[in-house]
DNA sequence: CCCAATCCGTACCCGATTGGTACACATTGC
DNA sequence: GCAATGTGTACCAATCGGGTACGGATTGGG
């Protein structure tokens, strides 16, 4: 096991699909369709991924979502936490108390945090530009080619740290 | 999320108490008793520790579980995978295509192999008797005192390899 | 030789989580 | 105003994790 769950797999095929072609609008519907996978679940997940600030909506006709920022800006760590909260192996690890609560005598809780932060480090060190063309890789710079939106188009209900938004012009 | 189960949970606690007396033959009872576990938990994962080599048992009166190899031998990774199978954030990658039967254009096989390496080789630098003593470390040599269960008693079912079990005489 | 202590296997149960669905509502473009 | 879209809530079914029960096999000791 060792598991992430199916919620954060479809989160990972939708964000590479969307970062393949940075900038456009996509709806869930069309994007289940596109890669075999249950449309409410495409919905499901996609609102997620607003509330924690990887995407952005566009409501009403002609609406959909989009990246907020540069794909290769984004970590697969930000996803999967986005997705499945806090990288933690342990409930001790997660409530940082670092000792256990419910076990007499567990020594473990320093060495799971030590193994959590492993973890962490190691998939903070991937890209989601990296998750969608892993054959491109290593490449030192991702190639975007359009303005990201940050002319206010997503400004609203999105929490997005604007200081991080990366705008590329050519 | 993320988390290992509860049951390797314990794992790691059964083998760490063990781990502190090492030689001894421990029963599940009294280890549940001593760290207040549910003995039929403490039971069922003895027993699957003992399918996976790391323990030995005893069976009769005066019987118990052993620990087959050193402490110091052992590797969280290893007791991981006794109690929950082997080490894959994703199906894709445990099957070993490395390609994804469900989702089409799903480009991040290679990723998540990557990624699960990592997290396997952090997992294997950490010992049982790491775990045991986090405090004591980092040591060169774990001490330890005892003669391992290399004259037979433990010859029978249990297919641990003869050539990792380390003699120490003192 | 029998009994008690212990391990072993199997089967079962319950509640939580996961994966998936439905529907009414709000928002926007045309 | 209508159609296309996202939003929120609520719900359902299946699976799985955690936990229990029990009968049998094996061994040591009296």
């Amino acid at each position: 096991m060792l598991r992430i769950n199916r919620e954060t797999d479809y989160g990972i095929v939708i964000l590479s699909a969307m970062a393949r072609s940075p900038g456009e609008r996509f709806n869930p519907s069309r994007l289940a369709a596109a890669h075999g996978l249950p449309q409410p679940m495409a919905s499901k997940v996609m609102k997620q991924l607003v509330r924690a600030g990887l995407l952005c909506s566009y409501r009403g006709a002609k609406g959909g979502y989009g990246l907020v920022r540069d794909p290769g800006e984004i970590t697969v760590a930000e996803i999967i936490e986005a997705l499945e909260g806090p990288i933690a192996f342990t409930e001790c690890v997660e409530d940082g108390t670092g000792s256990c609560n419910h076990v007499d005598g567990c020594t473990a809780g320093a060495i799971w945090s030590r193994v959590s932060s492993v973890v962490q480090r190691a998939l903070d060190g991937v890209s989601l530009a990296e998750m969608a063309r892993p054959a491109e890789f290593p490449v030192t710079v991702y190639p975007v080619q359009v303005q990201w939106a940050t002319d206010g188009g997503c400004a609203g209900p999105v929490s997005a740290d604007p200081a991080k938004l990366k705008l590329i012009d050519r």
